[in-house]
DNA sequence: GACCTGCTGCGGTATG
């Protein structure tokens, strides 16, 4: 049989593979290999060292890092995995297990399942005899570690080959953290380190990649890139208005959270929109947070029942229970009933659902790298197109409004991320505020790992260049010295030096959710007729009666079991839509507010607004001019006063805490701050001394930035410690924070 | 003014 794959380079590639590899590409009947999979051959087959592949979606990463990678252990037998694959995604984990389980079935290389919902058997067959490919999530790495110390280093320690899934999850974050520090721990208990293979579709700053998979010599790192053909895009915002004195632009149709006569709020004018639109194919709702999520698959539903058709707009959210999702997942990728999911971020990567014909935004986006990874679900087929539509909500305005409302900044956003994504940038990795607290984790667990170790071997093994870079040997001290206190008692020190876990210690390594970084929150367990939906955060307000809208049904609650920490519920017509925990917004970059200021300043009015965009752009425009926000940055409103900034969500929180240092306590939103009750004659004074002092101390700005500690153990993070974590990662933006002092006029 | 992710080991019972 020729060599059904063409090209020259392809063709070297292929026939480099092991044998049973080139039956099986000719089994699958592929006619060629993608350009990224033949280079990803030639450098595994060739380097000796790690390597990052950033190929779009779709793309074949997979193949391209394992078929190389079998090919160079296909002769290994025993002792111990050959190749470990880390997912931050169980869902993940399975897609991939039945990728690589008919190719190494051929191959007589066992492959295994590692996570929690993974089959006991087949991991006790695998400690009892590991060899092949283990797919496996951080947190079962870290199980392994700490539970049965004695078995990891014999199953991990001979791998030729670590490779790691949706590296651009692991870039930022606790998460990312505690991945690079179980990297460092595994090549600690290796013969030889393995060698590391990254995988990731956006990716902002490459070098950032390098850096996190081989923190002592990231220059070494091979980088392949996949040329991007990305299909074509067609797109459309469109503007809403909001109607006078709304409290909840969510709240559920016709409903009891409608106090005054019902009225029409955004959301129902762009459900009426949606309905029509997606109806009869599979496509996505983004809509930003579970309660919108909620209220939108609601109103969709409704409108299903009303036109006497079938529904087929279903939620998806992290709150709903495995088996809703999981039925969803599979009707989308199954494709013969036209379906649309209304999710929050939870179908933005991983788990396989084919393609959608459209993506919809409820609300204007504001991070780069997340509208990309949810266009790669749409236009995946050849020849198909990407579609997307960002639904714009705006506030109501009239004379009495604040500018802040007027200058329409959510339309404006939208205009500018539109360019952004034109133009092909992505955010680079922002610095993770869980760094004690993650270094905490890791104390703890290499303690249990290894019974006891002493201070100076503890730090080499985890700190040095790596996650934990930042901490100095003195902090480190500091560090183990307040875990040893007796108000703490994490840690103890025998006479001969050796630490120890503490009492408390003991208690947190001993507890089921030890293994992860993140911290996760006490919910209701919500049921009906003994069927689990899914579950709400313990804030709601639940008792006997209670009307709640979840699971894209209406409920009412039957019963309450405090200790159980459970709902029963039944269907009911009524219902309000739970709010759930809020937090922090998605953080903005430097250069989407260098660009809205641009879209302000420009006066072309893209072809893809409609009507009611275009008002709402012209809208914005005219008040930045009205106000002269080319020239001017400080505007007086009634007793408010605004400061425009025009910086990152981060360089602008600095700045607050810097006026915070000042006594100014203000409010922070896109644009700048807002400082309460203060005059610009008052405020001068105080701009002109900010921007005068020249070397602005960012361990001073830390004492004013509340919730200087982050992450699942803050509360034993010392609070100099976590200042001056906040100092070094900050330091740039207090001195930003000092010129923007010196330019705001 | 937000979202997501993960989980051992034991003892009990049922089944082939």
């Amino acid at each position: 049989m020729n060599s059904p794959i063409s090209g020259s380079a392809a063709e070297g590639a292929y026939d480099r593979l092991h044998p049973k590899i080139r039956r099986w590409i000719r089994d699958q009947g592929w006619d060629e290999l993608r350009e990224i999979q033949a280079r990803a051959i030639g450098t595994i087959l060739d380097g000796t060292g790690d390597v990052v592949i950033a190929a779009a979606t779709a793309a074949g990463k997979t193949e391209a890092a394992f078929l190389p990678i079998l090919t160079l252990i296909a002769e290994r037998k025993g002792g111990g995995f050959s190749a470990v694959y880390v997912s931050p995604l169980k869902a993940l984990i399975n897609d991939q297990f039945r990728r690589l389980d008919e190719l190494c079935e051929a191959m007589e290389i066992p492959v295994v399942k590692w996570h929690g919902d993974a089959s006991q058997a087949e991991k006790k067959k695998a400690i009892a005899k590991p060899s092949g490919i283990v797919l496996i999530t951080p947190e079962s790495i870290e199980a392994m570690l700490t539970r049965r110390p004695g078995d990891a280093a014999r199953l991990f320690g001979a791998a030729d080959f670590i490779v790691v899934d949706e590296l651009h999850a692991f870039l930022q974050g606790p998460r990312g953290l505690h991945v690079a520090s179980l990297l460092k721990r595994l090549d600690a208990m290796a013969q030889k380190p393995a060698r590391r293979v990254g995988l990731s579709a956006t990716i902002g700053d490459l070098n950032q990649a390098m850096a996190w998979l081989r923190p002592t010599a990231p220059q070494t790192v091979d980088l392949l890139l996949a040329k991007a053909d990305a299909p074509e895009l067609r797109l459309q915002i469109r503007g809403y208005v909001e109607p006078p004195d709304l409290d909840d632009p969510d709240h559920a149709e016709g409903s009891g959270q409608d106090v005054q006569a019902p009225r029409r709020i955004a959301l129902d004018a762009i459900c009426d929109h949606l309905f029509p639109t997606l109806r009869g194919t599979n496509n996505l709702v983004f809509g930003g947070s579970r309660r919108t999520v909620e209220s939108a698959a609601d109103r969709l539903r409704r409108r299903c029942e009303k036109a006497g058709v079938p529904n087929e707009f279903y939620p998806h959210h992290g709150s709903l229970s495995k088996t809703f999702r999981e039925d969803l997942e599979i009707r989308l990728k199954d494709g013969s009933l036209p379906t649309t999911a209304v999710c929050t971020s939870t179908l933005e990567l991983g788990v396989d659902i084919g393609s959608v014909k459209s993506v919809a935004q409820i609300g204007a986006p504001r991070s780069l790298s997340s509208l990309r990874q949810r266009l790669g679900r749409t236009g995946r087929r050849r020849g198909t197109p990407s579609i997307l539509r960002v639904y714009v909500r705006e506030p109501y305005v009239d004379v009495k409004s604040s500018i802040l409302d007027q200058l329409r900044s959510n339309t404006i956003r939208s205009v500018a991320v539109v360019r952004l994504l034109l133009a092909g940038f992505v955010e680079p990795a922002a610095p993770s505020p869980e760094t004690v607290s993650t270094l905490i984790h890791q104390v703890l667990s290499v303690i249990a790992e290894r019974g006891g170790i002493r201070a100076k071997p503890l730090f080499d093994l985890l700190c040095g260049p790596g996650p934990f870079d930042s901490i100095e040997p003195a902090d480190f001290a500091q560090l183990l010295r307040h875990l040893g206190s007796p108000e703490v008692r994490m840690l103890e020190q025998a006479p001969d030096g050796v630490l120890m876990l503490g009492s408390e210690g003991e208690k947190i390594v001993q507890s089921r959710d030890f293994f992860a970084v993140f911290e996760s929150s006490e919910e209701w367990r919500l049921t009906a007729a003994g069927r689990t939906l899914g579950a709400l955060p313990i804030s709601f307000p639940v008792h006997k009666d209670s009307l709640v809208v979840f699971a894209g049904q209406r409920w009412i609650v039957l019963d309450v079991d405090e200790g159980g920490k459970v709902l029963s519920v039944a269907p009911h017509p009524g219902g309000m839509v739970p709010r759930f925990e809020p937090s922090s917004g998605e953080p903005a970059h430097d250069r989407l507010l260098a660009e809205m200021r641009a879209v302000y300043l420009d006066n072309d009015v893209p072809e893809y607004l409609d009507k009611a965009a275009q008002e709402l752009l012209a809208e914005g425009r005219d008040t930045f001019r009205a106000l002269d926000l080319d020239r001017r940055s400080v505007i007086q409103e009634e007793r408010d006063l605004h400061l425009f900034v025009w910086r990152s969500s981060q360089t602008t929180a600095v700045f607050g805490a810097a006026l915070g240092m000042a006594g100014l306590e203000c409010g922070i939103h896109d644009l700048g701050v807002t400082v309460p009750k203060t005059t610009s004659a008052e405020m001068l004074p105080i701009l002109e001394k900010l921007g005068s002092m020249s070397a602005l101390d960012p361990m001073d700005v830390a004492a004013f930035v509340k919730n200087v500690r982050a992450g699942k153990f803050q509360d034993f993070v010392p609070e100099t410690l976590a200042q001056k974590q906040w100092a070094l990662q900050n330091g740039q933006f207090v001195g930003t924070a000092t010129a923007i002092a010196k330019t705001l006029r």
